[in-house]
DNA sequence: TATGAATGAGTCTTCATTCAT
DNA sequence: CATGAATGAAGACTCATTCAT
């Protein structure tokens, strides 16, 4: 029922010599900076110094700083639409095709804390409008899968509330908690281990977490 | 069950005279600045404009920008102290009690949205080390009163698992996403009611979303 | 029939201790820098140093670069308006009151080059178009005035040509040519004397440089 | 009386294989440029682009962008200074042998604004100094040429002042003026028509504005 | 001959903060 | 208590230019 969703590497076709690997790089290191510092914390300067290039160099490969940022988005919800769609094919019942999604959402989030952290924590109004966009699409397909995926258990009838976009955001929600939690750093005390919260947070969303 | 938890207005009036009054004036304008621009959108030329006297004025009663935004944190989570506190006097059952603590929670972040996501989402280093550890130790305490009550679901043997740890990060962590999701202006499509969202929560969390 | 016409110093009330001074300072400075660099070359840092400050002073009395630039344009051609409304109301014949302004605007410009060329050699699209229409406006009105007293010697019938406006234009234009000139630092060799050339060009333009 | 002065198209052919045409290319471009974003707007970027080709290519070609610029002052001057040369030969009197050339003069700058404006209009400073000489001497000869036929009217005992020179400066200077101005956009209300402009502006200058 | 990648210097501008008054 | 003036560091971004290929 697990599955782990690691980010591709983001397909380095290096035909055309290595064009494509000082993106990549541009990439990676700003997804670091991201995640020590906040989204405007990353300055094209830090994100420069973190790869070894001038500050200029990274126009070369992106327009402006918001297309860096838009970019790491992008990457992380796509892998995510494809998880989506992937899981949503398998012939198991709607139940276990939730779970497994939200599975893996949960895996994916704590795989990549700073890109997680980065789609789906920060404002908008903090990106380019026009930029988000394509962001807020594919972020909407996304969901748009998942939430289909709950209307089919609510077509067997096995949805305690008759509503699947309620009960579906329900669901994101709490989960999209656990991941912003643990990797928002708010270090609480004695912290369990993510398996078992995890495992905990579906137990109880599907079930309930207080005996009758 | 329900209970509204809106944070006090801080008495907003422009009498001069007490210093008291002044610094409780800068904390209002800069949550409205907050709410605006969000974090560091929130200038300290702003803050002041909005107060209505100089940027220097503001550093007569704050050591730096980093205390200004340390204070209303800590004020959120104050807040949220007192009420865990209070409702953990109540003499009720364990499990309505964490519901209405919860429930709780969430009013307060949706209704107080920037000053939620300033408390509660924001990662630190973007807040000066040293200052954080006054916020992070009351949040503790909050989220500690919180814990002792879900244990006292545990000890009345309701709980399904037996770590009221894992199980009080599990149930803080599904509302804090709900309220984070909300907030956080990534407006989904069709979206239902925040009530209904918040019940629906709940009741999931505690009875289990689907039926055997 | 000549009259020298230099800048005012700009009415340094200084009621309110000095601000106005540092005002006055940035402006002489830029003045100096224009001359030197053009219009684009002077850069804030260049006038900041000039002036012996920081480059972030400069905001502190202006909004913007572009500020900078048009108060200085706009002091210029109110000068200007000055002068002409003054000569206008003389009571002498047309002619010579047409004669005097462009004596008068000759001297300006030869007396203030940098002010000069920045007024009036500028290439609008150098500056932000919203605050250019005050300039323009001035130097419409500016216009205007020398333009009604040419049609003053139309009006006398002693007018070559019956449309005041070309005339107008004409005499205008070619008065501006030698300023420009004369101030471009396109040293042709051999140069006569400013005064001569002044009063060559006026003699030539009113009653012709050749005889019949 | 009149006579268009256009600079030759400079053959913009695309074919690759002689370094001349790519030269010629190049110049082709850079005006083009210069007409639509100015002496500074005109960056090594925007010329490439427009000629189809790497920014690195333009230094095969040119040492630096001043190469470029003035290469066009140069062809400028020099076809002001060919038109010159040719005007100055024809077996006419002198006094038409100036208009023509005033006339040539005026309509090269009207048809070529912004070369115009680069040549006669731009500051030392803004181009290096070294190369400007270059230019310089062109435009020493170019009005050299001038004066010569200036003082072939001053040898008819035509001319109403003695000195060669001045006139010479004067009559230049008045013309420049009105190119100037009609190129700088500086639009004032109204404007009667360059033709009617230029025709006014040499009856001025020859024969008086005014009626005694 | 041409190029993609890179760079250092520089552009305007804004920020939090300090100091003399 | 408050301020106007000032500043150094930093923000994103652009430019002319170079170098290895």
């Amino acid at each position: 029922m697990t599955m782990t969703l690691t980010k591709p590497p983001r397909s380095a076709r290096k035909a055309k010599g290595d064009g494509h690997l000082r993106r990549a790089e541009i990439l990676h290191a700003a997804e670091l900076i991201f995640v020590r510092d906040g989204y405007q914390g990353a300055t094209i300067r830090k994100i420069a110094e973190e790869v070894g290039v001038s500050s200029t160099a990274l126009y070369m490969h992106f327009r402006d700083k918001d297309e860096i940022l838009l970019e790491i988005c992008e990457g992380a919800i796509a892998t995510l639409l494809a998880s989506n769609n992937e899981i949503s094919a398998r012939p198991i019942d709607a139940v276990s095709r939730v779970r497994i999604m939200l599975d893996a959402y949960m895996r994916f989030g704590l795989d990549n804390p700073n890109t997680y952290r980065l789609a789906f924590c920060s404002t908008p109004g903090q990106i380019s409008a026009m930029r988000h966009e394509v962001a807020a699409d594919l972020g909407a397909r996304c969901y748009d899968r998942f939430m289909r995926t709950v209307a089919d258990i609510a077509a067997e009838g096995r949805l305690r509330v008759g509503d699947a976009d309620s009960a579906a955001q329900t669901l994101w929600a709490a989960c999209h908690g656990l991941v912003s939690l643990r990797t928002g750093g708010q270090e609480k005390t004695d912290r369990a281990d993510d398996e078992v919260l995890m495992a905990l947070m579906l137990d109880s969303l599907f079930e309930g977490i207080v005996i009758d």
